[in-house]
DNA sequence: TCAAAAGTGTTCAAAATACACCCATGT
DNA sequence: ACATGGGTGTATTTTGAACACTTTTGA
C-alpha cells in the first residue's frame, strides 16, 4: 500500500510539457490547453498554455508525458520525444501564473524544472477531450500565438529549431499530414516547417526518390483547375521514431 | 538574509551531469571522478563517476553545470551544452551507490532526475584540482571504461551519439586540440569521434577549404620522418558556441 | 638505405540548384 | 476564354568518394 501510494504521489519539483505540432493543410498549430481556475464564476481571460504537469513520484519522464497529455487533451499513445530541459529559477514567476498554481497546486511556490517533449500528428485523427485543469484543449496556429503562460513561448520556439533541424533526418512530416495528400500540401507543410519556400519540381522529385510515399489512383474532385494527384505514406514506414532513433 | 538562505540551498530533487570529453593526440578520454565515501579507512574500490551534484534552489540549470564541475574538478568556463535529461525512478538505486548517498545526502532516497551537459577541452589547458566529495578526478580513455556508478554509462553513450552528430556542424574539434596541431592529430580526433576511417586527402581538403584553420611556419621537430606542419584554429572562430548556437 | 609518416590531384558519381512551359478543370 | 493550381525535364554546379605515389627526416 505504501508502494501503492508512491505511484499516484506528484513529485512537485518536476513537470513534464508538450509541445504537439499539427497541420491543417494551411496552417502549422500546436496544440493549447485554456487553464480551469477553479473558480467557475471568475471571468477568464487566462493566459493560454502548453499541456503539461507534475510527473508522479514512480514514473519515468516519457511516461509521464503521455500520462499528463492524455490526462489534459485526450491525446494518446503519440510518439513523444524529449528535446530540452528549462529550469530558469524563475519560470514559474509572473502574478498570473502564480495565481494559478496557487489555485492548483500543493506546494504552488515550489521551483519546477520542466523537461519538454515534441510529438506531430494528423489533426484530422485526434479528437480533443480535454479534461483536468484544461478548461478547454484547441489548436492554434503558430502564427497566431500571442503571450503564453509561464516560459511557454520559450519552449515553443525551441520546439520550433528542432522541429526544423530534425526535418532533414525524418523524410517527410509523415505524422501531420492527412491519410491522403497531394504533394502541394505536403510541399505546404514543409515551407511553414523550414520557413522558406522550395522549388516545385526539386521537392518532388526528391520526395519521390525517397520512396516513402506512393500516389494513389485517386485524384481531386470539384477544384477549379488541374485535379491533383493523392498521395499516402508508405505502410512499411511506421512513423517518426523509425528517423529519429537512427541517430 | 532567507534570500540568502536560499541562494545555498540545495534542491534535493535535480541534478547537473557533466560529461567532458578531452583529447590527447592518440585517444578520446573523459573526465571521470572517484567519489569520496567519507569514511577515510574503508578499503575503497568505488565505482567511477562523472562530475555532477544536486543544483541549488535559486540557481540556473546551466550554472549549477558550471558550478558542480568547478567545484569537484576545478574545471571553469567551459561551453557547456545540455543535451539529454534523464529521470528513470530507479537511477540511483544499486545498492553501491545508496550506500555512498547516504553518506552523503540530506535525503538520499530522494528521487533525483539529472539534466546532462557535455563539453570539449583541450587536455593541456587544463589541470585537475579535485574537491568536495571528488577524491580524485582522473581523464579515462573511452575505450577503458567500464563500469560506472548510477546510470551514468548510459548517460556517456548518449553524450557519444550526440557529440558524433554535432560533429557534423562543428566544423572542427577546436576545443579538443592543443594550441598547435597536425592535420593527422586532427584525422585522429575526427575518428575517435566518428568511430570510422577517413581518407587522408578528402580529409585535408574538406577542412582546409572551411578556412577554420590556418597553417603556422613551424613543423615538427625530432622526428623520425618528413615533419609535419603545425596548424591552429583560426582566431575570429570562438568556439563551439558559434557553431552549436546557430539551430 | 630503410622505416615511418607527410604531403599531394584527378576522376567519377551523386546530389543540389536553377529555371519555364503546357495541362486539366470550373466558372 | 480565362483563371487557377498541377504537373513535368534538362543543364549546371557542388559535393563526396575512391584511389597511389613521392618527400623528408632520424636511425
Amino acid at each position: 500500500m505504501a508502494v501503492q501510494n508512491r505511484n499516484f504521489k506528484l513529485n512537485p519539483h518536476v513537470s513534464v510539457d508538450c509541445v504537439i505540432f499539427g497541420f491543417d493543410n494551411v496552417d502549422l498549430k500546436v496544440l493549447l490547453i485554456e487553464r480551469e481556475t477553479g473558480d467557475a464564476n471568475e471571468t477568464v481571460d487566462d493566459l493560454m498554455a502548453l499541456p503539461g504537469n507534475l510527473i508522479l513520484e514512480n514514473e519515468d519522464l516519457d511516461e509521464a508525458a503521455q500520462r499528463v497529455l492524455k490526462e489534459l487533451t485526450g491525446l494518446s499513445d503519440l510518439y513523444l520525444e524529449q528535446f530540452w530541459t528549462f529550469g530558469n529559477p524563475n519560470r514559474l514567476n509572473k502574478p498570473e501564473d502564480q495565481r494559478w498554481l496557487e489555485a492548483i497546486r500543493e506546494i504552488p511556490e515550489a521551483r519546477v524544472i520542466t523537461v519538454a517533449y515534441y510529438s506531430l500528428v494528423k489533426l484530422e485523427d485526434y479528437s480533443l477531450t480535454p479534461s483536468g485543469f484544461a478548461r478547454k484543449a484547441s489548436w492554434v496556429k503558430i502564427k497566431d500565438i500571442q503571450n503564453l503562460a509561464f516560459d511557454h513561448n520559450e519552449i515553443l520556439n525551441k520546439a520550433l529549431e528542432v522541429l526544423k533541424s530534425d526535418l532533414h533526418k525524418i523524410p517527410a512530416g509523415f505524422e501531420l499530414m492527412p491519410q491522403k495528400f497531394t504533394l502541394s500540401q505536403l510541399q505546404l507543410l514543409y515551407e511553414s516547417i523550414l520557413q522558406t519556400e522550395l522549388d516545385k519540381r526539386n521537392f518532388r522529385r526528391k520526395i519521390l526518390k525517397t520512396g516513402i510515399i506512393k500516389p494513389l489512383k485517386e485524384k481531386q474532385e470539384g477544384v477549379s483547375h488541374k485535379p491533383a494527384r493523392y498521395y499516402m505514406f508508405n505502410k512499411k514506414y511506421q512513423g517518426l521514431q523509425d528517423f529519429i532513433d537512427k541517430s
